[in-house]
DNA sequence: TATTGTTATACTCTATAACTATA
DNA sequence: TATAGTTATAGAGTATAACAATA
């Protein structure tokens, strides 16, 4: 390679390397679009599941999200200790616990929500709709052909 | 939402998210594609890059990758350490160190790419040739309104 | 004064193994 | 036996601040 408009040889071609990059991007800027809330990237997407789904166990929650049963303990307490989330013994199956948003929690995905979309227009500022679309769905695609968390 | 198809509620439509997902199941893949060779993701840029700019320094380099001086320090000493990379005084300004690879180093890159890019073709696989360009194209334009990394 | 590389440090994320209590 | 949650721990990535040597 060697030309001055790819200074990075043959990282450039490689999907995994330009993803890694965009994806650091987004972290970047979605903290500092949630400063001040105590959010990050993780935490928010646990308040996204359990809003969707209450009464799903963190288990569940970390297997959509990714995230390993014993990483889960962490911030789900976090997230309880913040008052955001409610645990409470599921009365069907003791060992697990029912996970729902208290108000608080409902109110601070509220702001992140509003905060993240301007976060993402910002990021995406040059993109057509169609363009965000079809980013979106060719990710899907590779997130689709994982395999399972244990 | 709360339909079967989209547990992930308000984490689904957003780019920053699912940047995150495929981001983090390829690096899942890039770890088994390099087991054995001692590569990491970080590490692996470096070699490409010093590689694509032999005589480039260590700051040049994290400045490209987006890595900090201070953690670029422990990445160039294990690449050293393992006889991938020479580091030599600049005489033109003995502060810095001029980086190219060792033959170890050249072969290990090469050893390293043709493992990647077979790792690249499993994650794509359902891609098509102007897909997977869209999908370089559109994740090239996000990196490129990035701010520098100091 | 600014820059290159360095050390020290801390926080987050991720991973594994072993444990408990329930099922 | 298997599962939900937990604890302990370790490795990797990333961030800042302060320093020495050099420019």
């Amino acid at each position: 390679m060697q030309d001055d408009t790819n200074p990075i040889g043959a990282l450039a071609p490689l999907v995994g390397y330009q993803l890694r990059r965009a994806s650091a991007a987004f972290a970047v800027n979605f903290a500092h679009a949630v400063e001040g809330t105590g959010m990050r990237q993780g935490l928010f997407g646990i308040l996204a599941v359990v809003s969707d789904q209450p009464g799903i166990n963190q288990g569940a929650v970390g297997r959509l999200l990714g995230v390993k049963r014993a990483n889960m303990v962490a911030l789900i307490n976090e997230l309880v200790d913040r008052g955001l989330i409610a645990r409470d013994v599921d009365p069907n199956d003791r060992r697990a616990f029912l996970l729902s948003l208290t108000d608080g929690g409902r109110t601070m995905l509220q702001t992140c929500l509003t905060r993240i979309d301007a976060h993402e227009r910002e990021m995406l500022a040059g993109f057509s709709f169609a363009e965000r679309a079809m980013l979106l769905e060719l990710l899907g695609r590779i997130e689709r052909r994982e395999t399972s968390t244990g």
